[in-house]
DNA sequence: CCGATAAATCGAATGACGTTCGTTTAGTGG
DNA sequence: CCACTAAACGAACGTCATTCGATTTATCGG
């Protein structure tokens, strides 16, 4: 099945493909299944072809990112008060990296893109925040602070699930693991991932703090 | 100044020593400037000889995270009231990291270390929750949000500072660009950085929240 | 004091990986 | 029909982490 040298009839690659394939592949091979050779071969193609259309291994990462954002929508800050809309827009936000969880290490420490449709995002969570009356200045802090916790609990999302786990030391920390434990019971009757809990519990918490923080400023 | 074959007299290396020449390392010549021939190198030693004592460059990765750790401090909780404790902890744990910005996104998606020293923080912190009148099963996950929002500060702390700058696009989404720029100056008025603002604003909306839930909690 | 053992380094080799470059082929505009 | 460009290929390179055997030196038991 190996491709023969020469242009193609019709174009195999292209950014978008290549990005596309290599989501996939992280997806299934995990962060360090991906590499330019491996995607090369799921794309039926020489590692050296792909560089005709994206500068190098950076370049599509950030294309990846592109994607996985795109999938984060924002609409709500047009309809609905900015408290509720931040707690469905942060819902989604982190839905858009769990559907993805081998690529949330790839991307968190990524530099975010500057492409248009991220920007849009930010254009409708800014315009929200601002009709809700946050003051000019504090609108990009507050939005920061929550994408900041959006991207901490995504990375919460990949950590081994026995990272709190004590082993032969749980002795020397007693109130901890048995706290650890408590907190697992509860997951588990809940039917949620210990990392659903926190991200709730935290979303919660600095929404209602945010809601406090601005009624403050109005009554200056 | 090679150094000569055989064992040495005084031993030269250690997983101590190698941890803290690799964060030096790191500091240097940042995240892609730590390599394990740069590493030996900087230690007077061939890269072979660092496999003595360490298991591979995510062994030094982890020794590395504990140094960072280890400047945290939690013995607030044991004297101050949860919530004042929790506002004091964040900030050195964010300080922690920021005093090695290029190592942040390495250690950022690092699984925690169980080390002992690690475990008694958490053990610190857990008692002092549960002091100021947490559930027992709400503890971890109030603590593990409060650390999401704390290790996506520090990440923010480390994106390009000209993240928002939307260059040619600006005109297509005019509110945010002139919000990011409102935001621009008043960090610039106060003489903090822009990361210092939302980590505060976002510090203490969550810290407030928990407050109310809390209250809520004990209401019931 | 000596021989065995263990510690620790070194040098060479390996294999994977990202990337570059010249070659080859096919479509495209004039 | 021809020059040019787009696109893929194969080969090669440099870097890197890691492994392994050889070598040297300290330490310890007798």
């Amino acid at each position: 099945m190996r491709r023969r040298v020469g242009r193609p009839v019709k174009p195999v690659l292209s950014r978008e493909a290549i990005a596309r394939a290599a989501l996939a592949l992280i997806d299934d091979a995990g962060a360090e299944g991906f590499s330019m050779a491996a995607l090369a071969g799921r794309l039926g193609v020489r590692p050296s072809s792909l560089y005709n259309h994206v500068s190098g291994k950076d370049d599509i990462l950030a294309a990846v990112r592109e994607i996985v954002s795109d999938a984060i929508d924002a609409s709500m800050f047009a309809e609905r008060p900015w408290d509720e809309a931040l707690v469905s827009w942060a819902h989604g936000y982190r839905d858009a990296f769990a559907a993805h969880p081998p690529a949330i290490s790839l991307l968190a420490t990524l530099p975010i893109t500057g492409a248009l449709r991220t920007l849009r995002m930010y254009e409708e969570v800014v315009a929200g925040l601002r009709r809700g009356g946050w003051p000019e200045a504090t609108v990009i802090p507050v939005m920061v602070a929550v994408e900041s916790f959006i991207l901490g609990s995504a990375l919460d999302l990949v950590a081994p699930p026995d990272m709190f786990d004590a082993g032969p030391l749980a002795a020397q920390v007693p109130v901890f693991a048995a706290t650890v434990r408590a907190r697992d019971d509860a997951a588990a009757a809940s039917g949620r991932p210990p990392a659903d809990l926190s991200f709730e519990v935290g979303l919660a918490a600095i929404v209602e703090g945010l809601r406090r923080t601005l009624d403050a400023i109005g009554d200056e």
